[in-house]
DNA sequence: CATGCGTGGCG
DNA sequence: TCGCCAAGCAT
């Protein structure tokens, strides 16, 4: 193995000369320059914007956040927001627990710290769906205070630089206090910024680009010539695939039958149609009203964190009278196939109404 | 502490 | 078609 010990260890001052330079720009983030002059981010926007951040592509939480921030433009806007407005916004975004955890947030927000988010990490940590990443983050950016900020993008340019071959999640101590070692006083919320734009755009998981990388001279990976094989990860299990049944009742005046799931679990607390578990075996019929379902020909296919899903989709007409045995009848105008989770909708978009 | 928890894009 | 992946958190 060639000898590494002679790799001069990173400079964070090299990351923000890059960062000046080819930082992203974001409707939540405060570019550097302004930075440098003073402005600071609204610690609401931050915050919002780190929570759908989470697991979650920048490409797709830009029109989530726009339209959030539009809606409820301060966090004592959105404490008072209706639960059921807020699953519906946030409908399409996945990871919904995310959702109850920021309305939760907001108003323990106005409730416990009068409208202003708490300024430390100790602080933010304790805020519900706020966790090491997020609170660092919120602390460093919306703050500069020199929080260790570690998310994919810092396990996987720490993984690299430092060549760390421990294979995730063993790696993450290993990789935190590297982070840390890097962590600089000054600038801290611009720095670590720059290190997930670096993750993102130049330390790529594949064909990362590390000709134009400011830290090419810096990484071991990269001088082993094994960058895109870090970080090692223990492997993982394979998804099995259930089936289910999901009921679609249009009463006669088009009203829609649907029903509230359940505060916890998959799909927590979003709108749903009515069906029966999903199984690995074949699923137990559970019409939530008596009608005279017709199977559709098409199978709603979905696949979850941990599990591929299969669904079939009964559709009926109901008359006025019927009473539903479960869930509950949403005025047609009142009806928006965007307001449901994307396997709800990919259902409806089999049906003859959700596709014309 | 391993597991549950979404979704869309990309190679 | 399919596995991997993205600014993690709660339990």
């Amino acid at each position: 193995m060639r000898d590494t010990s002679a790799i001069p260890v990173p400079k964070p001052e090299t990351l923000l000369d890059w960062y000046d330079r080819h930082a992203r720009k974001m409707p939540w983030r405060v570019g550097p320059a302004e930075r440098k002059a003073g402005v600071m981010p609204d610690p609401y926007r931050i915050w919002m914007s780190e929570v759908m951040l989470q697991q979650t592509t920048v490409a797709a939480v830009r029109e989530y956040f726009l339209k959030f921030t539009d809606k409820w433009p301060r966090v004592s806007d959105l404490a008072a927001a209706a639960d059921a407005d807020v699953m519906a916004a946030w409908a399409g975004l996945g990871y919904y627990a995310r959702a109850r955890n920021l309305l939760k947030c907001a108003r323990a927000v106005a409730a416990d710290y009068d409208g202003v988010f708490p300024q430390t990490y100790a602080d933010l940590l304790k805020l519900p769906g706020v966790g090491p990443y997020t609170a660092a983050a919120v602390a460093s950016i919306a703050y500069d205070e020199p929080a260790v900020v570690v998310d994919g993008n810092v396990e996987r340019v720490m993984s690299r630089v430092f060549n760390v071959l421990t294979p995730l999640p063993d790696a993450k101590p290993e990789l935190t206090a590297l982070a840390a070692s890097l962590t600089p006083q000054d600038r801290p919320g611009d720095y670590a910024q720059a290190v997930m734009d670096l993750g993102a755009t130049i330390c790529t998981p594949r064909n990362p680009a590390c000709g134009l990388c400011p830290w090419r001279d810096n990484c071991v990976a990269r001088l082993q010539g094994t960058p895109a094989e870090l970080p090692r990860k223990k492997p993982k299990k394979v998804k099995p695939k259930r089936r289910g049944i999901a009921y679609i009742a249009r009463r006669v005046d088009g009203a829609y039958l649907l029903e509230t799931r359940p505060e916890s679990g998959l799909l927590g607390g979003m709108l749903g149609w009515p069906g029966s578990d999903w199984t690995e075996s074949d699923p137990t019929p559970a019409p939530p009203i008596r009608a005279e379902w017709k199977t559709l020909n098409a199978e709603a296919r979905h696949t979850f964190t941990h599990f591929h899903l299969s669904l079939t989709v009964l559709t009926a007409l109901v008359p006025m009278e019927r009473q539903p045995e479960r869930g509950e009848f949403i005025p047609a105008e009142e009806f928006d196939p965007k307001s449901l989770p994307t396997v709800m909708r990919k259902a409806y978009d089999l049906t003859d109404s959700g596709r014309t």
